[in-house]
DNA sequence: TATTGTTATACTCTATAACTATA
DNA sequence: TATAGTTATAGAGTATAACAATA
């Protein structure tokens, strides 16, 4: 056993450093939790979703969702109404500042991926894009049958 | 923005995906921490190391190490000495049930890794290290320069 | 009965720093 | 002064489940 060629051990050194760096611009300067973050990057798109899609898509759970959504609310940032075509659903939306918050944000963290990918060639990117979906399903298959 | 295509993201989605099947063994059949099972990995090569040098090796912080080792100290799996030559330093050994432990649970997180690794060809395995390894260095220097 | 979402709770982790001892 | 390690503390995040509303 050499931790270091670990794949497991590898993956999280890797996911971690890259997930603070990713922090560092909307923890610190847009004071946000990684949840928060994610439902807003999951509404930057249409800028509309009920909660249990940006769960989904987002790869929360409702919970967490909930907590965020409560607190991007609470910011100003999103407003949140029942969905009249299903009463238990809850229909998020970005107001004019989660729009703007989300102009000045994406940028920045856009500019970190390229800077990571920088370390890659083009081909290598494709490559990579396509191992980390094999590798993903395959842990969740592990994970399922425990 | 599109979240699912975020390179941050996909990392942080594969490596806890990853993680938790690897921890399903470590803490559901061993009952160790994430933290104790790395200093035993690190411990598993030579069978014994300085704190100071877990840490490094492990990519803990020494507030981790030390309650890691506590709690593995506690279990009986490892002994924590003072080291004669610099008496700031703990020398750290496993005990014969701390390999015992071991020689259970390597071969289980390893088929684990190798189930994983069968999603990649040989020659994508050998790709994909080297551009673990790019991919983390460029991480760390985005986290240094802030 | 099943689903969506909220709230409560206890538990674990994390980050920071103060502290001890050694050098 | 600097380093290795320990301890204290508060804050954040996690997991589980109970709960309310709706279907």
């Amino acid at each position: 056993m050499e931790l270091q060629r670990f794949l497991p051990y590898q993956l999280v050194v890797l996911a971690d450093a890259v997930s603070r760096s990713i922090a560092q611009v909307y923890a610190e300067r847009f004071d946000l939790s990684r949840d928060e973050w994610r439902v807003l990057a999951a509404l930057a798109k249409t800028g509309t979703m009920k909660s249990r899609d940006a769960a989904l898509y987002a790869t929360l759970d409702k919970m967490q969702v909930s907590r965020a959504v409560a607190g991007l609310e609470r910011a100003g940032l999103l407003t949140r109404t029942i969905d009249p075509e299903d009463r238990r659903n809850r229909i998020l939306e970005l107001t004019a500042s989660g729009r703007e918050l989300l102009r000045k944000l994406v940028p920045m963290v856009e500019a970190r991926e390229a800077f990571l990918l920088e370390a890659l060639a083009p081909e290598e990117r494709a490559q990579l894009q396509s191992m980390i979906g094999r590798l993903t399903e395959r842990a969740q298959q592990l994970e399922r049958h425990g």
